[in-house]
DNA sequence: TCCTGCTTTCAAAACGTTCTGAACGCAAAG
DNA sequence: CTTTGCGTTCAGAACGTTTTGAAAGCAGGA
């Protein structure tokens, strides 16, 4: 092969492994998913394993990861006994997927945990010393500010999964502490 | 101190914890924020220690490293010898920090290599067999896609950055791959 | 200048995560 | 029914990261 188009593949690759680190998946769940984005054809699992220099169970198992995740697709090849897998080439779909299941589960859970600390302190407001008392007013408006940030992310997110046309960032910005 | 009040701290500086992991940081540097955040006064680094029962050698590091990302400052205390910190409690200055200093360098990075491997694939053009001309062309839509991508990311971004108040919506989906 | 008390540094240890390769399971083909 | 060629699993190894504790560094006060 063409030494540039070598040189494109390996460091798409390579970005593909950083991406994924930096979204905190494994870097070889990246490469993988590099290395099938680059290829026309379907990819074998012993297709990827030899292209990456990684061991057969591993590509086994991150494949499996790819695929939980909608990063890639099983892919029947007929007359063939192998699995075949090919990238999900829409970024979009890939974003989606992501931002869905994970950073919106994280949200929403922080929110609760917030919602409920909010709760403890309003209830102990009658039994608490002066001092404490003063404590827990402190404790609320911290606790407010962090609400404020995970209302915007979650406001945000909502918007992006949404696919609305526009994202009213004047709304967003006024969710204040109270 | 009453038991709301413990509870609350726990969950918010295990959270903060849990946070920190999230956006690529020590889980030990996020609970240090979250407990400096929930004191009305400066803690110092033995103070930290005990609190959350780890090594004065680690308390060092990490503070040193919230301040470095502009989370944490240093509050000299008159009459005391000791090094004082107070979490920064803006959270919006705080996403700015990260934002500004390490995402926006990963975005701008990315779309460097992927400009060279455009410039490569093209580059190239004249040189290749017919299969691989047709594989240049492959490699060119795919990255193409990702471009697309990052461009995004800059553009929102750097609105978030720049404060402006609206984020037209439009105008970034309207990147497309050429 | 010499204590004294605190911070910083760093090598070693502990820990968690990821990878490997052999063993196993399964299904299709003969 | 047996063989063959895959995919999957998992215990152990390898690896990287984080923590610790002791030693060194540093600054202020006597």
């Amino acid at each position: 092969m063409h030494d540039n188009l070598a040189a494109v593949n390996r460091s798409t690759i390579s970005g593909m492994g950083r991406l994924a680190r930096f979204f905190g998946f494994s870097e070889v769940m990246g490469r993988l998913y590099g290395a099938a984005l680059l290829s026309p054809e379907p990819l074998s699992l012993d297709d990827l394993a030899q292209r990456l220099q990684i061991s057969k169970g591993s590509v086994s198992m991150n494949m499996r990861s790819l695929e939980r995740w909608g990063m890639a697709t099983e892919v029947w090849v007929r007359g063939e006994r192998k699995k075949y897998y090919k990238a999900e080439s829409d970024m979009w779909q890939v974003i989606r997927n992501v931002l869905s299941s994970r950073e919106r589960r994280e949200v929403n859970l922080a929110l609760e945990v917030l919602g409920e600390s909010v709760e403890k302190l309003q209830q102990a407001g009658s039994e608490l010393s002066p001092e404490e008392r003063e404590l827990a007013h402190y404790y609320l408006e911290r606790i407010g500010e962090l609400q404020a940030f995970f209302q915007f992310a979650q406001i945000a997110l909502e918007t992006v999964l949404g696919g609305a046309e526009t994202l009213d960032f004047d709304a967003i910005t006024k969710i204040e502490i109270r």
